[in-house]
DNA sequence: GAGTTAAATGACCAGCGGTCATCCGTCAAG
DNA sequence: CTTGACGGATGACCGCTGGTCATTTAACTC
């Protein structure tokens, strides 16, 4: 694998101060999420995240207790950011919308977070399985906080929302999204399998898909 | 763990005939089907799966080539029997039906399929990686079958739904299914920060979401 | 420059899925 | 009943992984 004279490892700058170590925990994110993106979260090992920002194995687990733990932090980032960028474009619209401009809306904002979407489909059966209950509190309760606002501006565009359907209407979405993304992000054996022209209801676009689900869902929430 | 006086294992009669094997390897779908409910597809053990049905670990590599194969068959049975199950549901009706009733007759198909949603929820990101090509065609296939008249009978039971609207509808329906189950069934540390009164927007109740978001997506259908 | 703190290390471990040379139950032939 | 051989069953073994911890040593203090 490799060379007696690969280049030996430059000295460490130790992290000693609160500020260098939050960088580096940062870095590991970054490498956790480079990785992740070009494979998946099976295939990702410690020590390669560890590998990529220079350090050894056992020195990412100063940062993370555990592999779970190091995803489910870098999908907290992930999910906030989302977050607000679809509360920020719910914000920035004006008076009533149609339900799908309000579908196009949440679909659009997702595009190009495939990592995102990714992560999120695999949050409760791998992420949310060998974390503390502290680290899981957390999250949840930054969810929950993101959540309530983006429910708030919902009623503001789609008027015919009660609060309660606001809330179930985002659990449906959540669904929707773990559901599409996984059915549209799959294995290489699946995907050559869809390649046959009968397998054609099968295949999944996940934005085209998710759009029109969720315009339909609007429309019977607003049909009521 | 055991005593060195536990009773030694009876011969092993060997499965030498077609019907044997089909036996044998039926007991292992059994076996795994027993431990997966009590746990989770992680903390099956393939040595665990061979033990209860006492044999060796390498025997079940005999019947099947990994642990994914292993499961994605038991998905399989599962899966026809469940569409045989909500198909027969689907011919007994006569008419049109409410998109509600129709909902209805859905989510309830789906009690008491706890193993099989659970199983649903895992293809995607576990089972189908680890499988053969053939595996996975032969599996599609049948999807595609049973799919085919589900959706001959939904347009016998709603009027207003299209070939091609039946066909998104069963896919919007996956994913909610698998979205929804994750949701629900979920770690036991995540279920303990569930408890916490405030985190109620965060918790799913299966069933009644299904029902109210099939509910919804065929209410959008039909007010298009 | 000596002493102290704690970040970083990597040899090590346990446990898993999966393999394979070997063993031996089963049955057919004589 | 004996013998031979077929092939199902076995379990020691392997590679690899996440995770641990005694030890090393960089970096800061006085």
């Amino acid at each position: 694998m490799v060379g007696p004279t690969e280049p030996r490892r430059l000295a460490s700058p130790r992290a000693r101060r609160d500020e260098d170590k939050e960088a580096r925990r940062r870095e590991l994110l970054d490498a956790a999420r480079s990785l992740f993106e070009a494979t998946s979260f099976a295939e990702v090992k410690m020590a390669d995240v560890a590998a990529r920002v220079r350090l050894a194995k056992g020195t990412v687990f100063l940062y993370f207790p555990t592999k779970e733990a190091l995803f489910l932090a870098l999908l907290d980032d992930l999910l906030t950011a989302w977050f607000a960028k679809l509360n920020q474009r719910l914000a920035q619209g004006e008076g009533a919308w149609t339900g799908e401009e309000l579908a196009r809306t949440v679909a659009q904002s997702l595009e190009g977070e495939e990592t995102f979407t990714r992560l999120l489909a695999r949050m409760q059966t791998m992420l949310e399985q060998n974390v503390t209950l502290e680290q899981t509190l957390r999250f949840k309760e930054r969810v929950l906080i993101s959540m309530g606002e983006t429910a708030g501006l919902l009623q503001q565009r789609l008027p015919f929302l009660t609060a309660e359907d606001a809330g179930q209407f985002i659990r449906h979405v959540h669904a929707l999204v773990t559901g599409l993304r996984q059915m549209a992000d799959i294995a290489p054996v699946a995907r050559e399998a869809l390649t046959l022209p009968h397998m054609a209801p099968l295949r999944v676009d996940f934005t085209a898909e998710l759009t029109a689900a969720i315009t339909t869902l609007l429309r019977g929430l607003q049909a009521r």
